[in-house]
RNA sequence: GUCUCCUUCGUCUAGUGGUUAGGACACCGGGUUUUCAUCCCGGCAACAGGGGUUCGACUCCCCUAGGAGAUGCCA
């Protein structure tokens, strides 16, 4: 019976199983750890995260670490950080682990080896003892002559290996055909169909250092880990013809091809640190929250109706379709970001918004690291007036400081109102803090009321009389509530600030 | 230079032959209000251009222009 259930697999489930009927998505997000994960990478591994999670499929981590100049070890552990700060969870890779290990490139060197050799011995590659000072020179060159032809000259193509250079550690090159055209289907452009004469001529495939580039890693990988859709930036289109091309020479059949739009600045230039902050790591330290981040990537390059804006990742793991995307590069919005920012923020308890502020006061000098008792409190207090004036976390220090830290004047000329004059305004002051006797335990409608009879009074408008206080006691024109603020701060501070202000307006008036 | 891709308000986008071309951000007005913010109301603003196809094109086809990307022993 066993064995009756092994021949049946071999001979009709195992064909159907490897043809990809059963087959479930399988993406990957394969960066390389060359620098702080930017907006950009951002985008592929959050597309091809929600693209898995829609599908029922499995998303891959796959560190590409080839580059051994390039690489640096704290921008694999950003990339680490970055993925788990916004959610994205991978099924297979490294520190999960998974059937494909490992998923570490510069691990897998002798599969790189092993299966460019294999090109060599089938005659679709060969091994190139050029160097790569003849190859910058050639390069000079034809740009100097304006040559039609831009690229290696395929030296050592037809080279006798008898008449190979001892002593040169050869890079293998891929053999391009000379003639004919590739053509693949992306899901969203459509087939894109390249001249062969028009792929980059003889690319290297395995490096002199052993490593190998690109273009091989990834064709193996993808194929050895069963990947089925590649989704990945738009500036990878010229290269996809050449990526068939080295799925032929395997007699492999190539995953589906799905290109994303690039993400540009506000000049339509491919974004880059000129244009702002770029990297996650920036937009965490300006108190950017994850939900804003994933709503908002989300929305670049796909919609799901034109109407609704907000979305859970949780949401968007159901929702999210390839279809939807669009062909066109966009423009990243920091306004619109910033503003979804905003709508996060309001959305936070106050136990929430508590934990996500106190790291941006203790780094401002607002708060000691840890808090004592009497800021955490404060803080607890705080959060209802300041909820829904952060559009950015780091806004938090300059809004409160002056609940924790005794502020300097601002000049006279700020704390005196419109169509007053300073006597005036020492007048103001003085009634002010008359009305202020029981405010710890009056409510707002009641010395408001009284703030406005007393207005009246002096033949001035509200503002004209809760202006000064303000000012003298937040040390800004630019405060939350003022009643509530005068409230957390405490009578005894405020009357103390109020009477400083008072002294600088009544010496004022004398001048 | 060559090759490939792209093209709806300033920006992100909806729209798949017949719509007053819709929404959001930004911006500008107004309201609420104690400054700021939130919130509410209103306004501005787009089918790159030219040819076809069609009774009828933002929608289909062609050309032009513009933009972007690629052209590495980087990914």
């Amino acid at each position: 019976m066993f064995l009756f259930s092994i021949y049946i697999y071999v001979l009709f489930l195992y064909p159907i199983i490897k043809r990809g009927v059963f087959m479930s998505v399988r993406v990957r997000y394969a960066p390389s750890p060359t620098g702080l994960q930017h907006i950009g990478g951002v985008r592929t591994a959050l597309f091809n995260y929600l693209f898995a999670r829609s599908q029922g499929g499995t998303f891959i981590l796959r560190i590409e670490d080839t580059d051994r100049e390039r690489f640096r070890q704290d921008a694999l552990e950003d990339l680490f950080d970055t993925m788990d700060w916004l959610g994205l969870s991978w099924d297979e890779g490294p520190i999960t682990g998974g059937s494909c290990e490992p998923y570490v490139q510069s691990q897998r060197i002798d599969l790189y080896t092993e299966y460019a050799g294999k090109l060599v011995e089938t005659g679709n590659a060969y091994p190139c003892y050029c160097t790569p000072e003849r190859l910058s020179a050639l390069r000079a060159q034809q740009e100097q002559n304006k040559s039609a032809f831009v690229g290696y000259d395929r030296h050592c193509r037809d080279l006798d290996p008898t008449d190979a250079p001892g002593g040169v550690k050869p890079v293998i090159r891929l053999k391009v055909p000379l003639d004919g055209e590739t053509a693949f289907t992306d899901l969203l452009m459509g087939t894109i169909t390249r001249a062969n004469r028009d792929i980059s001529p003889d690319p290297v495939l395995l490096k002199s250092d052993g490593f190998p580039t690109y273009h091989l890693a990834n064709v193996v990988d993808d194929h050895l880990m069963g990947i089925t859709h590649i989704l990945r930036a738009q500036e990878w289109i010229p290269s996809g013809p050449l990526h068939v091309l080295l799925y032929r020479a395997f007699g492999w059949e190539a995953p589906k091809y799905c290109h994303l739009p690039m993400v540009m600045g506000h000049d339509g230039q491919k974004l880059s640190k000129r244009h702002g902050s770029t990297s996650v790591q920036e937009f965490r330290e300006q108190g950017y929250v994850p939900e804003a981040m994933v709503n908002y990537i989300s929305l670049l390059g796909w919609s799901w109706d034109g109407e609704r804006e907000f979305f859970t990742r949780e949401e968007l793991e159901k929702l999210f379709t390839l279809e939807k995307i669009n062909k066109a590069p966009g423009v990243f919005d920091y306004k619109k970001l910033e503003w979804f920012n905003g709508h996060y923020i309001r959305q936070k308890s106050t136990k929430e918004l508590k934990d996500l502020i106190i790291p941006f006061l203790e780094r401002d000098g607002v708060i000691a690291s840890p808090p004592s008792p009497e800021e955490q409190e404060m803080v607890d207090r705080m959060i209802p007036i300041v909820r829904e004036r952060l559009h950015l976390l780091k806004d938090v220090s300059d809004m409160t400081r002056f609940l924790f830290q005794d502020v300097a004047l601002p000049p006279a000329s700020e704390i005196i109102p419109k169509k007053c004059d300073a006597a005036v305004t020492a007048d103001i002051l003085a009634h002010a803090a008359a009305l202020l006797e029981d405010m710890d335990t009056a409510d707002d409608e009641v010395l408001e009321s009284r703030f406005r009879a007393k207005a009246d009074e002096l033949g001035v408008k509200l503002g004209a009389m809760l202006m000064p206080v303000r000012s003298a006691v937040t040390g800004s024109k630019v405060s939350p509530p003022l009643f509530e603020s005068l409230r957390l701060l405490g009578k005894q501070r405020v009357l103390l600030r109020m009477q400083r202000a008072l002294d600088v307006m009544t010496s004022e008036a004398r001048k």
